[in-house]
RNA sequence: GCGAACGUGGUGAAGUGGUUAACACAUCUGGCUGUGAACCAGACAUUCGUGAGUUCGAUUCUCAUCGUUCGCCCCA
């Protein structure tokens, strides 16, 4: 039979790396739950609305990269791209914002979809982790929401890590600046790449992100969005700053920063850091302020704020600097029995140690020479062997041997749990 | 969507237009039917991503296709 592979783009995670994600994964739940946060969890499917009238219909998300297809009932169904848009689609639905103090704080973790070209650090499927803050203006809120995340990936043991902060503004700032771009652009336009095109008819402002050598010098001329701030976003802006500057955050302002979601208003920002090897995964995790979101899904005037990190990313960048030790998996017991009537005794022992004693414990099923079952011991890292075999069952004993020490011990059945705890109590005081 | 490189066992890999496809690790078996990382012997690719072409003959050359990886765009 031929064997199928999985889909492009999409990855399998097994063996040490299971755990990885599982530490890093419950690290960040962990930190997040410390400033108050609760776990969400919105479906994997969406109405395909939620994300066109959410992410919106400029971003490239929506224009070509998103898994939408008819359901049997021809209901036009997405796979999440990200997780902000469902989430307010739970909140106004359900109604949180007037159930619950605000602002909510929510965090995720789980698996979006992007339909892109796989490469370094990008998947077709990945996982994110990140949180929503939602239904309070406060630039604290904003400044609280970056110092959670900068939170993380310290914690993660990652040093270095670069703030890009900027602001879009509130939405007169974004008008009047849209308008200017506009204005100036209209000139220039017929002379620009395809895709500036396009955006100069969706949302101006994603011509500034564009790369085309061509088209830099065009759009170094063009008018600059601190110009056509509101009193209220510059002052909203500056007071973040020093809230970030208070708490010791570092931070630098890019200008350029502009987010290819259309949701974002006011506060943006992206977190960076270069692997020491030097490979660059993009941004490990970005985020902003969105004021119009929630309207945009039929729900009250609300703002919120949230990010997000590529959990992968952040994997890999641990990864390669060395920073995720002890993943193997390891077993407190391994239990080896000898001859036949050894296995149904062996079991039961088993059982007994993990249902009583709570050790992670694992046995061999198979008969084979009690040199092989070291064997396996020692692959499975096991700490001790206990050993079963019809002299032991004649007088109801079993050997224990510390595979590292390689010291051995006849034990009788009824005081094992109590040997055991004894064992294992020594060795944490030891470390 | 565009551009480039690569595709040999479970893994890491060498290799050549000609009939046994190195080597290493891992795994399994036996030497050793109750004590392991050692040692020795053996097993392990109906075949070199797939299809077609060139050739007396192709894993090796050509083309196509698929896949992987990397870059651009964009993004986490």
């Amino acid at each position: 039979m031929e064997i199928i592979k999985n889909v492009k783009g999409t990855h399998d995670i097994y063996g040490e790396e299971t755990n990885s994600y599982e530490m890093v994964e419950s690290l960040m739940k962990s930190i997040a739950e410390l400033y108050a946060y609760n776990g969400v969890r919105p479906p994997v499917l969406e109405y395909n609305s939620v994300f066109v009238r959410g992410v919106g219909e400029s971003s490239d998300i929506v224009r070509k990269e998103m898994y939408t297809f008819p359901d049997k009932g021809d209901r036009l169904l997405t796979l999440r791209p990200e997780f902000t848009a469902g989430i307010m689609r739970l909140v106004v639905q359900n109604k949180l914002y007037a159930t619950n103090e605000l602002p909510l704080k929510l965090y995720y973790v789980g698996p979006v979809f992007r339909y892109e070209r796989p490469q370094l650090g990008r998947y077709r499927q990945f996982n994110q982790f990140g949180v929503e803050s939602i239904g309070n203006n406060s630039p604290m809120n904003d400044t609280e929401v970056i110092v959670l995340a900068y939170t993380i990936l310290c914690s993660l043991g990652l040093e270095g890590v670069t703030i890009k902060i900027n602001t879009l503004g509130d939405e007169d700032s974004r008008n009047n600046y849209r308008k200017a771009l506009k204005e100036y652009f209209k000139d220039h336009i017929e002379n620009m790449c395809e895709d500036c095109k396009s955006r100069y008819e969706l949302n101006p402002l994603r011509i500034l992100d564009c790369k085309v050598p061509e088209d830099r010098p065009i759009i170094e001329g063009a008018p600059k969005i601190g110009d056509y701030l509101s009193e209220a976003s510059k002052a909203r802006f500056e007071q973040i700053q020093d809230a970030l500057s208070v708490l010791q955050i570092p931070y630098e302002i890019d200008e350029s920063l502009v987010r290819g979601l259309d949701y974002y208003s006011e506060t943006v920002f992206e977190f960076h850091y270069k692997s020491k090897a030097g490979l660059d995964y993009g941004a490990v995790g970005a985020g902003g302020h969105y004021g119009k979101l929630m309207e945009e899904l039929g729900g009250p005037e609300l703002p919120g704020v949230g990010f997000s990190f590529g959990i992968e990313r952040i994997v890999s960048v641990l990864k390669d600097d060395g920073l995720l030790n002890d993943t193997k998996s390891t077993l407190d017991v391994y239990v080896m029995p000898l001859g036949d009537e050894s296995v149904l005794v062996a079991e039961e022992i088993a059982v007994l140690l993990r249902n009583s004693g709570g050790y992670r414990v694992d046995m061999c099923f198979d008969k084979t020479k009690l040199g092989n079952m070291f064997k396996r011991a020692t692959n499975k890292n096991a700490k001790y062997a206990l050993i079963i075999g019809e002299e032991e069952i004649k007088n109801d004993s079993v050997i224990i041997k510390n595979l590292t020490t390689q010291e051995q011990m006849n034990i009788k059945v009824d005081e094992l749990i109590d040997k055991f705890d004894e064992l294992f109590s020594k060795e944490e005081t030891q470390e």
